[in-house]
DNA sequence: CTGTTAGCGCGTTCAC
DNA sequence: GTGAACGCGCTAACAG
């Protein structure tokens, strides 16, 4: 691999004169410049990114670390924060939390390997990223609230949805309404139901305990749920699920119990995954614009980078979509 | 920031010796040890993996340049390669192609930031890749064929998989065969309608012209097409798409022109995506195995950093999903 | 066996 | 236009 220095020898210069030409400072003439130029391009002179960042001491990248690289879920969030940082000349690159130490999160993290994170995997431990956090070094964090004033948050509004989709149901006529949640400790789980609890209180509407059920977010969980529900005897009129995912889940077991969706049994989701649209009926939910999120968390680590910021918690509304899975109570 | 040299000082030892302890060289007697890693904690020190990497000249990392980040389509193969690289202790890190020159693609490509590189990005020129090819660098290109002795190809053999769907069509009793393609220019999509073609060769069937339609791998693509074919007259009774996003608006289109699905119309897609399952009816299609593809690619990888490779072609069998959307054909 | 000295990796940038 | 220090950690060779 040719070096900086093989060009400046061929080039018949000293290194710095190498150096400035590669990069168009017009200090050396054009002249001396196109000689250089020449040289690597006959050496295919391909500079080390990693010497370069090691001087300047930055990267101008920033990481992104995920779940596992893999959710369709990040797809906006991802493009928003691309978009954005693309408009700075700042890279993104992104990696996934599984791995455990030795994962790639832990070297973005502590390694100085990018000037700044965005975070939105649930599984890296709260320690890891506190003990990350360093002067001029912006953390985002857009899925737990985390005490350390460095910090930036970018939070979605979970408790306002979980009480849009409830109060929903409740202007549809419905008081009979389930919950179905997500795993206990997680705390976008927690700020919904808050939200669904709310609004029942609101409303004056009894909170009845065995209508209140847990899906851990998956599918099946879901569907689990719906089962349970239906063999109570009980049934609600109407049910909200903290993600679709469980929604479609609860749909297919409510389906196999002769219930016609809305008609018999409302249903609201939250997320607005891709396949809500698709599943019959298509699905209300509540949506969080990932886009802005990324966007968002771009530009407020950029500004932390380069003028600094003022505020360092941020709370997104959500918004209601509305198709065909809920209607105004049967009487 | 605290470096190396601070924890070598508060400890009262050498640079060297404080690499050696942080290191867990055996070298260094317990005692000294403790004692390096003790000044390491209480000055918070993080090691710099830049100048690691400089040093070392290696990342042990691999870089995946995706389309846009955010492809679900991209999940699977990611998760493979996840998989693979972390058994041998490699990090991945993705970044997307936008951006041109001054995407971070383009950094992976030619800044020695990664120790080698997975492709799966059609918008990045053959010429920057060409250009980045250089000893003891492996690149693997998932989306295209190059002419170069040292890039590894891994491919989906997107020609059998197009004679799959169609053979499956004319097993069934089909001959009146649509094909609605994607952008023409497009490698994968050329395979597959060579395959379609091979297909209705070997059973004798004539290739029908106003039957080939273009659809742009989009779902709306894939609606007018489907739009096309029936105000044609002449409907076909099956229809291969050259992806599923296609299928989907066709299969919009076809039902709003009041066909029954699949009894007045067969139709089958390619890929296998997410909503395939859940759209109705549940559709039939070509999958490919993009776990494995990403795996293989990882593992690959690996093999060329460390021990060398032989074949520099891998060509993956595509599978047939049979769901409800293809049928005998009604007499 | 333990610890130290010194040079390296490679590009950037300041002083001359 | 140039020489040389620098960023920071690694590691071979050497000394005690």
């Amino acid at each position: 691999m040719a070096t900086i220095k093989d060009v400046a020898k061929l080039a018949g210069v000293a290194v710095s004169t190498a150096s400035y030409a590669l990069n168009n400072n017009s200090r050396v003439n054009s002249e001396t410049a196109k000689r250089v130029l020449e040289a690597a391009k006959t050496l295919n002179y391909q500079k080390n990114g990693i010497a370069r960042d090691l001087k300047r001491s930055k990267t101008e990248t920033i990481g992104i670390i995920v779940q596992d690289l893999s959710g369709p879920f990040y797809s906006e969030l991802m493009r928003g924060a691309q978009d954005t940082l693309l408009t700075h000349k700042y890279g993104l690159i992104a990696c996934s939390a599984i791995g455990g130490n030795v994962s790639t999160a832990t070297k973005f993290l502590r390694e100085r390997r990018v000037d700044g994170v965005i975070i939105l995997a649930e599984s890296l431990p709260d320690e890891l990223i506190l003990q990350s956090v360093r002067e001029d070094f912006p953390i985002i964090v857009l899925d737990r609230k985390l005490d350390s004033d460095s910090i930036i948050h970018v939070l979605v509004d979970n408790f306002s949805g979980g009480y849009q989709a409830t109060q929903h149901l409740i202007d549809l006529g419905h008081k009979e309404l389930a919950y179905i949640g997500g795993p206990s400790h997680n705390r976008d789980n927690q700020l919904r139901f808050e939200g669904y609890k709310q609004a029942l209180k609101d409303s004056g509407i009894h909170l009845h305990p065995s209508w209140i059920l847990q899906g851990q977010y998956t599918r099946e969980g879901g569907y689990s749920a719906g089962k349970i529900l239906m063999m109570q005897g009980n049934a609600p009129s109407a049910v909200f699920c903290a993600n679709d995912e469980m929604a479609v889940g609860a749909i297919k077991a409510f389906k196999e119990a002769g219930l016609k969706i809305p008609h018999d049994l409302s249903i609201i989701g939250f997320d607005d995954i891709e396949i809500s649209q698709y599943i019959s009926p298509p699905l209300s939910t509540v949506k969080q614009s990932n886009y802005e999120i990324g966007s968002l968390a771009a530009h407020l680590i950029y500004q932390a980078l380069n003028e600094g910021i003022e505020g360092r918690d941020y709370l997104l509304p959500t918004e209601l979509v509305l198709r065909s899975s809920t209607a105004r109570k049967q009487l």
